[in-house]
DNA sequence: TAGATTGTTAATCGATTAACAATC
DNA sequence: TAGATTGTTAATCGATTAACAATC
């Protein structure tokens, strides 16, 4: 059992068809699409590395060693051509198709999840909604009906979906899992707080959100224990803001 | 400017006061964490490194190395205290007190955050809601009064708040996030599709949601992919999955 | 003591980055 | 041609992993 896809990008082993993309290179292609996108929008034909770079939050050269995986699609002295190197990233990341998915759970998140407008701009249909809840079956969300999660595998089925969401209580989640993996579908965003076991061939991805939070917590706890030290550049300034932590500090 | 913090965790030059985290390990312990609790509520004293791992979905060499990080707290031959490593853990994260939190932008995907119960029970607290649609200002969510945005900075200090969460569309993120610096704020989860750009010593983690799916995307299209190919390991066996994709396949 | 399990070492692997030759 | 910018190289860095000595 798989928990998560990860090292390279799979390919076929003999890389003829397509070439293996670094997982952190794939992780970059979204970003780098919606900059293109923007760019678009505004007016630009081509665009430099280094402008690119800029929109897209990273350095010119990680974007150039990215987009060379992809081919050579930019212009020694010129650029990239803004809509050539879109179409090249959107039949990359499989968005020539629009993708149905499925979304399990419409709770408070779910609910949210249901109505955003980035997934369906962004390449995605949100083809069907289930839920455990029989007050909630029936609930229409946003032209949706909500199903009753019995009738995954008919729906999956039906919809083509291979793609789903979890948007349920953690203690729910590894249920919804299994039978999700057991109408079929391959590839799972889950907003459960809990860790899911897949089969290999199945993708998970996981979002947590007090986890991000935590990690920014960690940071807000280091930058105050700064607060009294000297600094460490020796220009004699000190850092002084006030400690919201009141926790002992070096002296 | 920096646009995230990357690289060792910051802690100070001449690393006496705390032992710097690597990031990679910073963005695990959260979800060690999150083990720990569910084996402790099962009535766990004690947890192997193979246990622990196993709950929070990594091998057991990761963990032991995340948790050297943070000094001896394990018995060898016994395993780690679940009680002494949550609070260490939650020490380092700097949850030992509750964090008061800002929300901005209370639409569609602001509105289930401001009612997400996962940021109260992991060491958060929902502070203040803010928008700048007159419309919404002045409505309760949670209990909590939406304020408009122009009352930050007043707001920010009242509630001594360091971290804020960015749900707005993604054309009034900047704004918002100059807004929020200026305030006072060092941290921000930003869920607007967009990159933003803050001063060094703000930290920034960005949450996108079409991307993840896009990211998933990816990984469907190669497993279409690789539907009428023959099988890699040389068994003879075919991989056959009906191709959704109705793309090109090599032959 | 014997068995179990940690904490650390060292090898490996993947990702990042600066620099620059190639070339438009 | 001269200037600009890509695509690639090679060095560096950080993260992962297996193995095992230390030790409970």
């Amino acid at each position: 059992m798989s928990q998560q896809r990860n090292g390279q990008a799979a390919g076929v082993s003999d890389g003829a068809v397509f070439p293996d993309l670094p997982e952190a290179t794939v992780a970059r292609l979204p970003e780098y699409l919606r900059a293109l996108h923007n760019l678009a929008e505004t007016g630009f034909d081509t665009v430099s590395s280094e402008g690119l770079a800029a929109a897209a939050g990273v350095n010119s050269a990680k974007l150039r060693k990215d987009l060379s995986h992809l081919g050579s699609y930019g212009t020694r002295g010129v650029g990239y051509d803004v809509a050539l190197l879109i179409a090249q990233i959107e039949h990359v990341l499989g968005l020539t198709q629009r993708r149905a998915v499925a979304l399990v759970g419409v709770g408070n998140l779910g609910h949210a999840l249901a109505g955003y407008a980035g997934f369906s701009s962004r390449g995605f249909r949100i083809a069907a909604l289930f839920d455990a809840d029989p007050g909630r079956i029936g609930e229409r969300i946003n032209g949706l009906v909500v199903h009753d999660i019995a009738r995954l595998p008919e729906v999956v089925a039906a919809e083509a979906i291979s793609i789903a969401v979890i948007a349920t209580p953690a203690h729910a989640a590894q249920s919804v899992a299994d039978r999700l993996v057991a109408a079929g579908v391959t590839s799972i965003l889950n907003f459960a707080p809990c860790v899911l076991s897949v089969p290999d061939g199945v993708d998970v991805r996981k979002v947590d959100l007090a986890i991000e939070l935590q990690i920014l917590s960690f940071h807000e706890h280091r930058k105050s224990a700064l607060t009294t030290l000297p600094s460490p550049t020796g220009d004699g300034s000190m850092k002084i803001r006030p400690t919201l932590d009141g926790e002992a500090l070096a002296t």
